[in-house]
DNA sequence: AACTGGATCAACCGCAAGATG
DNA sequence: ACATCTTGCGGTTGATCCAGT
């Protein structure tokens, strides 16, 4: 976040709030370094800097821990595990993010709020322009969940194309055992603070370079090799496998490139049939009514009950 | 080149639970 | 037992980036 700083000085209280200057996040590690990531209050009461100790921590959590993936989009993998995951245990973030190495609650949050956001705009762009109600705002709307459809097949490509220079070496982390049907998950293992971290200084030194760049790559990872795929994100894959149909982005016609992925749609799952592609000639090619005739209403996601609340869950 | 709108990200807020005195 | 403080979480917002027109 460059260009104009937005720095709010509140002379009342004295807190700082805004986006964090180098010479605050110096500060910050430091405490870090000599007391490890705790006592975020007793920042501000040493009079070190002028942020809450929220804030500290939350600086800390989200950028400058040294086990973090800064920058680094999510994989396929990693995009299909926090799906299973939302699925299972709902928007408990905090908790979807032990599952995955690197990540803060706070990435998986935005990634499921854009994503949330590109499956409403899939469907608006989609729905025809008939009285029907739409109910699924950006904000109450709940993606079509399909983890338990054993006939998704197109699940097991990978999808986003940004994940083309990051692979699923994540899978080691996350520990990821997919079975025949479901998804067996384990939080990973709590070797995000080594207590001895804290206190390293010349570790810390490899992490940070003070002068220079935030840190140097983190030692849990394995840069991940390239691997050639299929770039076709994970919510259009949702589509295709629900509509089954690979010329989808014809009845998306409108819809940008960007927003559907644009390399060469997967096989359609064997249980739709031969149908579709480029055999589906002229008149008989699927149009916008007859495609959300034939295939799903566009009020299926209507239908859809909400995740259970908090409360329900065991 | 300028504009526009969507995507992404960082940071804030309020609330709740736990810790401490 | 109660009040206060601290920490953690989830929701939301606003700035910036970026691709398309």
């Amino acid at each position: 976040m460059e260009g104009k700083s937005r720095m709010i000085y509140d002379e009342m209280e004295e807190i700082q709030k805004g986006p964090w200057k180098e010479e605050e996040d110096r500060v910050l590690l430091n405490h870090v370094k000599k007391y490890g990531p705790r006592d975020w209050s007793s920042i501000r009461s040493k009079g070190l800097l002028q942020r809450t100790g929220k804030s500290c921590r939350l600086r800390w959590v989200n950028k400058l821990r040294p086990d973090l993936k800064n920058g680094v989009k999510f994989t396929a993998e990693e995009e299909r595990t926090v799906i299973d995951l939302q699925a299972q245990f709902g928007n408990k973030w905090a908790r979807i993010a032990t599952y995955l190495a690197g990540r803060t609650d706070n990435d998986v949050k935005n990634f499921w709020s854009s994503r949330q956001k590109r499956l409403a705009r899939i469907l608006q762009t989609s729905a025809p322009s008939s009285s029907r109600s739409h109910k699924s705002s950006i904000k109450d709307f709940q993606a079509p969940l399909f983890h338990d459809d054993p006939s998704v097949e197109a699940r097991k490509f990978s999808s986003s194309r940004e994940e083309e220079s990051v692979t699923k070496s994540q899978s080691s982390s996350s520990r990821i055992h997919d079975t025949e049907k479901t998804i067996k998950m384990e939080p990973l293992p709590d070797i995000t603070y080594p207590s001895s971290l804290y206190y390293d200084s010349s570790l810390f030194q490899l992490y940070y370079d003070l002068e220079k760049k935030p840190f140097l790559e983190p030692p849990f990872y394995q840069i991940p090799q390239f691997q050639p795929d299929l770039s076709v994100p994970v919510e259009s894959q949702e589509f295709v496998s629900r509509f089954g149909d690979p010329t989808f982005l014809d009845v998306f016609g409108h819809a940008s490139g960007s927003m559907l992925g644009t390399a060469k749609l997967p096989i359609v799952p064997s249980c739709f049939g031969p149908t579709s592609g480029s055999q589906v000639s002229g008149s008989a090619k699927i149009m916008p009514d007859t495609f959300v005739e034939d295939f799903p209403p566009m009020d299926m996601f209507d239908q859809i009950e909400p995740l259970p609340s908090p409360s329900e869950w065991s």
